[in-house]
DNA sequence: CTTTGGATCGTCT
DNA sequence: GACGATCCAAAGG
């Protein structure tokens, strides 16, 4: 009944090392891993720098965005919005700038874990549904217990336990494609990727007013 | 099911 | 002083 036992190997440097366009798809369906917790990347955005008007590094270099200029393969997380972190994968080569969001995850393991980092601590009520765990780039900080703390973190030194991983599945054949999400400038252009069909994609573009929507709760 | 508004604060103008 | 690469609860139909 188990799967097959597939090797999992961290992603080299030179994986980021390319256009955030092409890196961004072959992102879907690695692994994101941090100690027990790991999950499939099954969404992401592309952040082009400074090709981009809706990257934060659109306008130059700040402290807030200074990791992006670095080496390809680190984590850049930063924080929005008064109360949430989100992270993104370093790629392209040193000083350019680009990025891939990291948007949406299916959890794979170290679930206690991730429920515990979302929902701990709140009041009575009904536990909110997996689903809810890692779909959203906020959420899925949340779950792996990403912060500030861990802007810059080497993602091929496995740096604070996290990394990337490689288990032998693609990229899905057709790769979903959208708008990216909660942004103004630029929202236009189609560099949102999602393996289709996954439960744990974050938003689809609303049909009422095309802003993303999750599924229901109890709906698959 | 859809829509609205509140939370909350670092960053850049 | 304005605004976010967001999330959630609550109100509305």
């Amino acid at each position: 009944m188990t799967g097959p036992v597939r090797r999992r190997r961290v992603l080299p440097r030179r994986f980021y090392d390319g256009d955030a366009l092409e890196v961004a798809p072959q992102l879907l369906n690695k692994i994101l891993v941090r100690g027990r917790r790991s999950g499939r990347i099954v969404e992401v955005e592309a952040y082009r720098g400074a090709q981009d008007p809706a990257s934060h590094a659109y306008r130059g270099q700040t402290r807030r965005n200074a990791t992006m200029f670095g080496p390809p393969g680190r984590l850049y997380v930063y924080f929005t919005y008064g109360m949430h972190w989100c992270a993104n994968a370093v790629c392209g080569p040193e000083g350019e700038a680009q990025a891939v969001l990291l948007r949406a995850v299916t959890p794979l393991s170290g679930l206690e874990e991730m429920r515990h980092s979302r929902w701990a601590g709140r009041g009575p009520g009904p536990v909110p549904a997996d689903r809810q765990l890692t779909s959203g780039p906020a959420r899925l900080c949340q779950a792996f217990a990403i912060t500030g703390e861990d802007d810059g973190a080497d993602l091929v030194r496995r740096d604070r336990g996290l990394a990337v991983v490689d288990d032998g599945t693609p990229p899905p054949r057709r790769v979903g494609v959208s708008g990216r999400v909660g942004i103004s400038a630029a929202s236009e252009l189609p560099w949102r990727f999602f393996v289709p069909g996954e439960p744990h994609v974050s938003g689809v573009p609303g049909p009422r007013t095309g802003r993303p929507v999750l599924p229901a709760p109890g709906r698959r």
